[in-house]
DNA sequence: GGGCTACATGAGACTCGGTATCATCACCGC
DNA sequence: GCGGTGATGATACCGAGTCTCATGTAGCCC
């Protein structure tokens, strides 16, 4: 390995600030409800925004590290992304719009720790998404018949 | 269209029952816990049965469409298929030894309400996954040290 | 049992989401 | 402003899954 012991410049601060990183930043706070990596490359291209396939991904990733953004997985297996808070909670998802709200699981721990006794698993993490329709889309159904 | 009104042989009966299926259906038997198309693929080819990665794909899509089989999301982002009975439950899966249980939503029901009373939700479909140590890995974990 | 036909197969090309590589660029602490 | 290091982006690559199409075969009817 051949360490030296004084790193010169070395974890000095987090990650840096780069205008591809804004770019993108900017892009997911111009969408509403889940977004994939394509759609963003599509905005960036669309809006003639220099952004590489790997920024795009890697800046993700950083996000999704970061607690900023989180994936959630659709009922047809594919992945998206939406933005949240960072702290634990889980997402109602609208498969009309694509609208994600939060919500947080305090009646769900008692159901992981049911299931914990029954089935004698000790449960370390859980996933849980909801799939409907957003209070917008049932109104619009109702009028469009 | 030009369709005919008298349709000759269609629909005659279901799925055909045809060599490479039986062999798709005896390796998923032959399998613990849960398990990927391209783990079946290996298997085949490690036993020199002739079987097609489409044919695979397209066993598991008839499995999964009757029932027999659910696809699960791993915490990782990748999915996976279970063996499974055609009810409606959701599984608990070891993150050690992969293997799967199921357990029915009881109580989830009451979550799933409380959530739609409170966002305004109308909620068609859920899935939860819980993920964590069978009780065979939590003793092999406590004797191992 | 034989013939027939629609369904199933499988090789391989293709798509798509995501990752790895690597030469070049630019942030930012000094 | 300099310098070093992390970031970028073009591109190749990977793995899961789908599509195509010529060929094979299950299984119904006689």
């Amino acid at each position: 390995m051949t360490e030296t012991s004084t790193l010169p410049t070395v974890d000095r601060a987090g990650p840096r600030q780069t205008r591809p990183r804004r770019l993108v930043a900017e892009l997911i706070a111009g969408r509403t409800g889940h977004f994939t990596a394509a759609d963003l490359a599509a905005d960036a291209q669309g809006r003639g925004l220099p952004l590489g396939r790997a920024t795009i991904f890697r800046t993700l990733e950083l996000l999704l590290g970061g607690g900023a953004l989180e994936r959630i997985d659709l009922p047809d297996g594919s992945h998206a992304y939406v933005e949240c808070a960072p702290s634990h909670h889980h997402h109602a998802v609208c498969s009309r719009c694509g609208s994600v709200v939060d919500f947080d699981d305090a009646e769900l721990a008692a159901v992981v720790r049911a299931v914990a006794r029954r089935t004698g698993f000790r449960i370390d993490s859980h996933r849980l998404e909801l799939f409907g329709l957003c209070p917008a889309c049932q109104a619009g159904e109702r009028s469009a018949g």
